[in-house]
DNA sequence: CCTTGACTTCAAGTGTACTTGAAGAAGTAC
DNA sequence: GTACTTCTTCAAGTACACTTGAAGTCAAGG
């Protein structure tokens, strides 16, 4: 298994080499083997840097995903340690949903507005949100 | 027309004194008249606070909302001076969604799962990702 | 031998959007 | 006349996720 060094881990994975040591420093990646010094990984980090990636666009901070990663390397299913936190996310992203859908709309009013004044946008806006809100 | 001070602006708005003294100070909203020093405000405040609201919740910048509010300043319709920005944002916003639906499936993966490693996951997640893009 | 390049650590800096704290002034209440 | 509240300014602090800089180490190449 051929061995990495941090600059070729970062080329790989897109991910700065500031970035991995920072991961490191906060628990998110086990402290590698060393060589005189330096940093070796095997392929394997790769996997964990693109599963911290996914946690990360996913809305997790680092302390979050930290907690997650707890979970795996004690080899436990994630479903029963990740239930509550990722439930919570669940809901999130669904928030985060429909707020970007009341953002589109918001912004397509203002796209079609002709607008002399700031008054008569303010107006349009309002009536779009309510728009917006109509099944509640 | 009633005149209101800033902490009655903050308590009908929401907005905290704070951050429209910061808004001020950043140039998103005018230099408000003042009586023996304190800010005083007419009501036009309130939908101006409403409106730099609800582009923040557009996902606007401080620093966009300013070159938005100055367009509005010079009563062009918004249509004309906002296209570029309104544009990249609704891509933006396309974006975020189209990552959140993702990142849903990637959570009901991991919930669903009982990997007894690591690896196991990796892959099941590596599987909804492909499947997220089967359409692409 | 000396330079080069990739690495090391640690502290401090960055950007965003505010908030908080200190020290003081103005008008109101008793 | 002094206590209280609400305001004023300005500098510094907060949170997050890194990045950057300084100063030094290590192995390889010329």
């Amino acid at each position: 298994m051929p061995e990495l060094r941090i600059g070729e881990v970062a080329a790989r994975s897109g991910i700065a080499a500031s970035a991995i040591r920072f991961y490191e420093s906060e628990g998110l990646l086990p402290n590698p083997d060393r060589e005189s010094g330096r940093r070796v990984y095997d392929e394997s980090i790769l996997e964990r840097l693109s599963l911290i990636d996914l946690a990360k666009r996913a809305g997790f901070s680092v302390a979050e995903i930290k907690k997650l990663l707890a979970g795996f390397a004690r080899r436990t299913p994630p479903a029963e340690r990740w239930r509550v936190l990722t439930e919570k996310k669940l809901k999130q992203l669904d928030e985060r949903i429909a707020e970007a859908e009341q953002m589109k709309r918001v912004l397509r009013v203002v796209m079609s507005c002709r607008c002399p004044s700031l008054e008569d946008c303010s107006k349009a806006i309002h009536a779009s949100r309510a728009a917006g809100r109509e099944g509640e």
